[in-house]
This record gives structure tokens, C-alpha cells and sequence, in this order.
RNA sequence: GGAGGGAUGCCCGAGUGGCUAAAGGGGACGGGCUGUAAACCCGUUGGCGUACGCCUACGUUGGUUCGAAUCCAACUCCCUCCA
């Protein structure tokens, strides 16, 4: 591999973060000159949170800026109302100004933990593409900027050409997603001098077009980075498991949620996620690499560890993996489990055991609470239920003064009965 | 504008009048085996009700029929070909 001057694309190459890259060698000697150099990722605002799959760019933000240079996050405020079709047959649904609103403050506070913002010239900054896009005149845009863009050319790239093959409807909304998202970057790059955009593999074909107007309208020379698309062993795009997403919002899921999806990385795995989600250095990963069967128990708790820490802070880390060891290896309560609460009149009133597994988030429906109780795999205090109706009570309540309940094996949350106050 | 094809559960996909809450696969969840891993094996997989049961569901709305995902009509959306 080649060895680069500047220290980002250093880090970026070696531990396994570039999927593609427009030219590598002009962009070290533009990172070595420029100091800070500025550069930008865009991120939709589809949903209040972003989750794992977007965290690969997030850690190229983070390692650019740790690397000396300034990150610049554009959310999509305006161009989550297009929707992106890359790597999708289905349009997005069309939210309203609301919801991009309420998402974008979300998604936010996930970058405060990531970056570092303030007055440092190399400090992130978080900006909305709706500043430049909302009040376009579309006959002024199409003649300044329509005359750069080839309809040949759009129909070649992946998110265009595998959509149209698939024969899936692509509309002109979505079409033209790509040309906003040029014209974003030639945006930035004459309001900050941004000369790098980053993104996921997805995002090549966006990012090239940009590379491109940059050129064609300004003579600039601009670059493009990509992220691989991280896939599990098992070839799946990670981060959906039992309850859905695996959001990186606290108030979306938990840190110990959060540290336990890490826990249960596939051996095979571990090394890839522990280049790619912790800071741990590469000498120290290599050793791990060598680690076999049930030695990589421990890799992954350090995985666990710091990935949580990085996106939770350490004291959360430390608290979920507390959680896990003391749930996991010691068989014990641990109260920091996800946690619901229930009144004592509540309870006096009786709880039926399917509901209480509803109500403890434990399962979706009543329905499913039933089977997971026929099934096997439901308990409460650590005993297996059989009767799906049977009444828990004040019986029930242990002495910490809760009553813990368990799908299966991994899946935890106590019901914590509250003293009335009266 | 014309001709033809299509829309099924989380996804893919079978089903052309009752036995269909709907085959099969994937995914997911649970159990077994393990190391909180993978692979493999087994089970479950619409909602509500303690229960005999009830309700909703095959694009939408009506109709035929004792009975419809299945037949008919109109509509919506998508695809293909022609203009």
C-alpha cells in the first residue's frame, strides 16, 4: 500500500476506510498544503437519528478533524425533500417541513459527541442546504448550471442505471437529486472553500458529478472520497437487528442497547468493526487478529467498549458494560437494565403476564408476547413462564423492588415498582 | 391517446369461487448446541380477548354469489409496446 504524507489519508488507507477515491495523490499534497483543509459529508434527514450504517462517514469526520483539518456536516434539509435513490427501488415518502425540522435537531446532537465544535479554525460546523437551495429560480438554475450536466452521462451512474435495469420507476423528482447535491458542493467550496466530499460507496456517483461542476463551473479541482459499505460475515448491511435499527440517539436506544449490539459481533467481524469504530490502534487490532474461538470474547467487549464510549462517552460505557458483565457473566440484576415503571396500585390491580411483557417493550404485540411465552423462551425473575395469563404481582417484586423479565437469553428489562408518593 | 401486463402478509413469491390468516423461500423471534460468535437442527411468525371466540387482511371502491385474494365494473398506481 502506498504510504501517504498527510496524516488523515494515512490513517483512512491503513485502517481499511476508502472504498474509492478520485485522486488520492493530488488530495495528500492539497492536505499537506491546506492546513486546515475543509471538507464536507452529507447526511438526509429522513429520521430523527442517524443509525450505524451512517457511522463509517461520521468516523471520517472524525478522523479528518482529529487529522488537523475542518468537517463540515450538511444536512439535507432541502434535499431530503427530493430523496436520494441510491440504492433504492422504492421513492422516499415525503415528509413534511416539520418532520425535517424536528429530524435535523436530532441528528444534531449525534455530532456533538463525534466532533468537536466552537471557534478553532479546524472546529466542525453543522449546515443546512436548504440556505442555498430553497430559493432557487428553476429558469435561472437550468440555464447557469443545466448546461454542465450530461442526461447521458446521469444515466450511466449506478443509481440511475441499476434502477432503470431493475425496471423500477425513478421519477424526475428523484433524478435530479444528484444534481443538487453537485451543486452543494460547488456551494461549499465557494462559501468555505470546501475541496473534499466524502460519503458512503453509494455516494460516488453523487460525489463525482460534483467533482465534475466544481471543474466545468469554477475550474476547480475538487475530490471525492468514499466509504466501503460495511457488511456483516453473513453478507447482510449491519445494523437492523431484533428491535429494529440500531440507532446511534440515546433517547432512540439505549447505551447499553447500543454496547450490546457491539458485544455480539461475529468473530469474524471483530477486526473489521474494531478498525472501523474504535480508535484503538492498528498495532494493538493486529494482535487481536490472531486471537481464535472464544479468545475473541474478549476483543469484543473492547470493541463494545469503546464503540459505545465513543458514541456515548466513557462513563456510559462503562456503565452498559458493568450492565452486561454483571447480566451476562455473573447472572445478576443489574438495575441499569432497560427499565420501566409501573405504579403499586397498578400493580395491586394485577398484571397479566403477556401484557406485562408488552408494556416492559419486550415484545411488539400481545400476540407475540404469547407466543414468546409458549414458546419458551419468556421468564420472569429468572424462571421460565408457562401460563401466558398468570397474574404478577407484589409477589413478584424482588428484593431491589423490581421484577425482571426476559425474552429469551440476551433481551432483559426490569418493571421497577414505584412507591406511591403520598 | 391506443394495445397489453401487473399490484398478495416485513420482503420475495404461489394461489384463479368454499378445506385460505393464505403454499414455499428469505428475514426476524424463540429453543437446542456453543463462547452473549458462526454454522447446523427444531419451533414460531396479522390484531384483540383468560377462554368456546371475535375482528381485520390479498392496490381502492362498488357489484355478482349462500360464499370472493380468486368472477364483473369503475378508479388509482406501476411496467411494456405503439403514437
Amino acid at each position: 500500500m502506498t504510504t501517504f504524507q498527510s496524516q488523515f489519508l494515512q490513517t483512512v488507507y491503513e485502517r481499511g476506510y476508502v472504498h474509492q477515491c478520485t485522486n488520492a495523490e493530488d488530495l495528500d499534497k492539497e492536505l499537506v498544503k491546506q492546513y486546515p483543509l475543509t471538507a464536507y459529508i452529507g447526511f438526509d434527514c429522513t429520521a430523527d437519528s442517524l443509525h450505524v450504517g451512517s457511522l463509517l462517514p461520521i468516523m471520517l469526520l472524525r478522523i479528518f478533524q482529529k487529522s488537523g483539518h475542518k468537517p463540515i456536516i450538511v444536512l439535507g434539509g432541502a434535499t431530503t425533500k427530493v430523496g436520494d435513490p441510491s440504492g433504492k427501488d422504492d421513492s422516499r415518502q415525503i415528509l413534511t417541513e416539520d418532520e425535517i425540522s424536528a429530524n435535523m435537531a436530532g441528528i444534531h446532537t449525534i455530532f456533538e459527541r463525534f466532533l468537536s465544535f466552537g471557534n478553532l479554525s479546524n472546529d466542525a460546523v453543522i449546515i443546512n442546504n436548504s440556505d442555498w437551495l430553497s430559493d432557487l429560480s428553476y429558469i435561472k438554475f437550468l440555464r447557469e448550471y443545466g448546461k454542465f450536466f450530461s442526461i447521458n452521462r446521469m444515466l450511466s451512474f449506478d443509481s440511475v442505471k441499476l434502477r432503470l435495469e431493475r425496471e423500477q420507476p425513478l421519477s424526475f423528482l428523484e433524478f435530479n437529486y444528484m444534481i443538487l447535491q453537485a451543486y452543494d458542493f460547488l456551494q461549499l467550496y465557494r462559501q468555505k472553500g470546501c475541496i473534499l466530499q466524502m460519503g458512503g460507496s453509494d455516494q460516488w456517483g453523487n460525489i463525482v458529478n460534483g467533482v465534475e461542476l466544481g471543474r466545468r463551473a469554477e475550474g476547480a479541482t475538487l475530490f471525492g472520497l468514499t466509504s466501503p459499505l460495511v457488511t456483516t460475515t453473513a453478507g447482510e448491511k449491519m445494523g437492523k437487528t431484533a428491535q429494529g435499527a440500531i440507532w446511534l440517539n440515546e433517547k432512540k436506544l439505549s447505551a447499553y442497547e447500543y454496547y450490546q449490539f457491539w458485544r455480539n459481533t461475529a468473530d469474524k467481524d471483530v477486526g473489521k468493526f474494531l478498525r472501523f469504530f474504535t480508535e484503538i490502534p492498528l498495532n494493538q487490532i493486529k494482535k487481536i487478529d490472531q486471537l481464535n474461538g472464544s479468545e475473541l470474547n474478549a476483543a469484543k467487549k473492547l470493541l463494545a467498549f469503546h464503540a459505545t464510549a465513543l458514541c456515548h462517552g466513557e462513563i456510559a460505557a462503562r456503565k452498559a458494560e458493568n450492565t452486561s458483565i454483571s447480566t451476562f457473566e455473573r447472572g445478576t440484576t443489574d438495575p441499569n437494565l432497560p427499565t420501566v415503571s409501573i405504579s403499586k396500585n397498578e400493580l395491586k390491580d394485577g398484571l397479566v403476564t403477556f401484557s406485562a411483557f408488552v408494556f416492559a417493550g419486550l415484545a411488539k404485540s400481545n400476540g407475540e408476547a404469547r407466543r414468546l411465552i409458549r414458546g419458551g423462551g419468556a421468564s420472569i425473575n429468572d424462571e421460565m413462564v408457562t401460563n401466558e395469563t398468570a397474574i404478577i404481582s407484589e409477589a413478584n417484586i424482588t428484593d431491589d423492588g423490581t421484577i425482571k423479565l426476559s425474552a429469551g437469553k440476551k433481551r432483559h428489562a426490569l418493571i421497577r415498582v414505584e412507591i406511591a408518593a403520598k
